[in-house]
DNA sequence: GCGACAG
DNA sequence: ATCTTGTCGC
């Protein structure tokens, strides 16, 4: 596939009592850098946070959130793991096979792997690595700022979620789907 | 046993 | 994730 003209970004945070998960999801037109949508989800929290399984706390609740969205993006980018993953299936790649669409993982920090640091330029990218083979990379998305972690989700490889993301990135660390998704979902819990 | 550990 | 003030830099 092409580079997405349509994207999603999810994010998800939780209600001020504990009791509920939250998540927004943004649908976002790269041409226009313009979000054309932004629904919110929640879902009551049945599961406490285990690093390697986050997709069952936080998944059901960025369910919700896409079911709102008036259209089917061509790609979904999350604030997450794609497959690199201790299993192979961060939030990132269990989402996109569920809804059999593409998608990307762009976390903000290490989950497993090793990788060196990338150079200080944006677009700089180093191989991110586990059990000795390519899972995605470790990619500066702003110039001297903390680096992402990008894998694929799923439908796609690694080139693509590297160039995908970098094609919805407009200047912040975070690329704009993901980065609006937050902002909805901080103001929607209060 | 010790350290690491997405959000 | 969430709890929290000021502060340094573009």
């Amino acid at each position: 596939m092409k580079t997405p003209g349509l994207f999603a970004g999810v994010d998800a945070a939780f209600s001020r009592d504990g009791r509920f998960a939250l998540a927004a999801a943004v649908l976002w037109d790269a041409l226009e850098s313009k979000a054309l949508h932004i629904a919110i989800g929640r879902a009551p929290l049945r599961f406490p946070y285990i690093p390697g399984l986050l997709s069952f706390r936080e998944l059901p609740a960025v369910l919700a959130a896409l079911r709102k969205l008036p259209q089917t993006p061509d790609a979904v980018l999350c604030d997450a793991q794609g497959i690199c993953h201790p299993r192979g299936i961060g939030l990132a790649a269990h989402l996109g096979l569920w809804l059999d669409l593409p998608t990307v993982g762009c976390a903000k920090s290490r989950l497993c792997g090793e990788a060196e640091e990338p150079p200080l330029g944006v677009g700089a990218a180093v191989p991110m690595t586990l059990r000795g083979v390519q899972v995605g990379v470790v990619l500066r998305t702003r110039r001297a700022v903390r680096p992402l972690y990008v894998s694929p989700g799923h439908l796609c490889d690694i080139a693509q979620s590297v160039a995908w993301t970098l094609a919805a990135c407009r200047g912040f660390r975070l690329p704009e789907p993901t980065r609006l998704a937050h902002q909805a979902v901080t103001r929607a819990r209060g």
